[in-house]
DNA sequence: TGAACGTATGAGTTAATGTTCATATGTGTG
DNA sequence: CACACATATGAACATTAACTCATACGTTCA
């Protein structure tokens, strides 16, 4: 598996995640790295939101919001709970809780 | 700038970024949310390397990574350092060591 | 000075992602 | 039951982003 190298770069060979590491982090960051997305966290930062107010409170179409809700609900970052017509989400744990605020606190450096 | 809210959804309204911000963040994180970008990062944990070596080790075309590393470079990520013919690129700075650190802690639980 | 090597970059192609539109499903209400 | 409202979702469309290709620029060395 030798390759040509200018330098010694084997060392740094180490460090490189394999695909699937690389690949998993990378979609996870991927989730949060979309503005629509990011708005909907941080409006369910501490309380619950049916779909149509997230809609009407990011000027969105209720559309769009549903199919943002649905990849976020996939990667477990939200959870729904059903009442009546509408369905409230919320954050998933304060796992996410805590990344939001770490979040806020790195751009406002 | 009243709306038709089911809920007490205003309340929500105040912890959402606004889009300057909210895109800023985006914007930052998209660079992390890439698997090419993910390893050329990891390379870099502790030693500084060529485009060349970058390329052969990461198994991808010297353009590829010549592109991805004009993006770290214009998000402050990496920095050059040129030397004959070729240019070495390292991590900025200590602060971004330390993010790769914790997104390994994190991908590893 | 010309050839080889290392890097950067614009253009074109393709793949991935986000939004809209149309519509289906489900729930409450007259 | 018929209708309105809330949500979900597939398909079409638009945009973005990553890679390849071709090529230019800069450096070294014969």
């Amino acid at each position: 598996m030798k390759k040509y190298l200018c330098g010694d770069a084997h060392e740094a060979e180490k460090n490189i995640p394999d695909d699937n590491i690389a690949s998993e982090l990378a979609d996870f960051l991927k989730i949060f790295a979309d503005m629509t997305r990011i708005k909907i966290l941080y409006a369910l930062l501490d309380m619950e939101l049916c779909v149509h107010d997230i809609a009407t409170i990011l000027n969105m179409e209720q559309s769009a919001i549903s199919h943002q809700l649905r990849l976020l609900r996939q990667y477990k970052l939200v959870k729904v709970r059903k009442e009546g017509k509408s369905s409230y989400y919320s954050l998933n744990d304060s796992h996410i809780h805590e990344i939001l605020i770490r979040g806020y606190e790195h751009i406002s450096e």
